[in-house]
RNA sequence: UGGAUAAAU
């Protein structure tokens, strides 16, 4: 079952849906029973091909046959449904983990903070923050992530310095997509030099930037009316050796 | 030995 199960697993992260599934096919004729994980795996890959409904349906027949969703289960549920924009679903499922008695820990926060900003519910999503916080669920580089770019996308630069400040005292190393979510709240903001004197630096700092991280900065540059500067972020890009998409 | 979460156009 552990063999199926990453089977499944690799077949789905390569986007090799159907492959996938004719594994979980194989598995069930061959007499191997699926346990809770195998069918997390399934969930996600149903979810990763687009099949919300599927997964659904998956997730309410493994209850059926008895087995026990854990934290991680939810979590898979819950995230497919709030990357498809069923936000409510989701937060349904989320209430629905905490009422049989389980517990979130930092993954679970993290998508349910994504969740409600993606459903435009800053304020819930800096609830969930909190309430993590206080519960002592160690936030970690990828709830900041989550959190400055829902921030930098409505140009919240004060929030947004203040969770950047968080990152650096809890003694986290700033990524890239710390660095861009900063650089995309100065450039919403119209602080041009601000975003371009950042990016600069993130570029000095030898950060790994790559074809999101020049877009990004092109975008910026040509929103702000700086054309000459979009084109030599365009060419620098390909000169560092990475391809435009 | 296996499962869930982050950025642009």
């Amino acid at each position: 079952v552990v063999t199926y199960t990453k089977m499944i697993d690799l077949h789905s992260k390569a986007g090799l849906f159907e492959q996938a599934f004719d594994l979980y096919r194989e598995m069930l004729r061959v007499g191997v029973k699926p346990d809770l994980v195998t069918l997390c795996a399934v969930m996600d890959c149903l979810g990763k091909a687009g099949d919300v409904v599927g997964a659904s349906r998956l997730f309410d027949y493994l209850k059926a046959r008895g087995y026990r969703p854990d934290a991680v289960a939810y979590t898979t549920i819950i995230d497919i449904h709030s990357k498809a924009g069923f936000y409510q679903k989701a937060v349904q499922l989320y209430d629905e983990m905490r009422a049989v008695g389980l517990h979130s820990n930092t993954v679970n926060y993290n998508s349910m903070i994504d969740c409600y900003a993606r459903s435009g519910n800053l304020p819930a999503a800096v609830g969930l923050f909190r309430e993590m916080k206080a519960l002592g669920c160690t936030p970690d580089l990828q709830t900041y992530a989550i959190l400055m770019t829902h921030h930098a996308k409505l140009g919240l630069l004060e929030s947004c310095l203040q969770l950047f400040e968080e990152v650096q005292r809890a003694g986290l190393q700033p990524n890239s997509i710390i660095m861009m979510a900063m650089v995309d709240c100065f450039g919403k903001k119209g602080k041009f030099t601000a975003a371009l004197d950042l990016f600069l630096q993130i570029q000095e700092k030898g950060c790994p930037l790559d074809v999101v991280c020049y877009t990004r900065i092109i975008d910026i540059c040509g929103k702000c009316g700086y054309y000459d500067k979009a084109i030599g972020f365009y060419h620098e890009m390909q000169q560092a050796g990475v391809e435009p998409n």
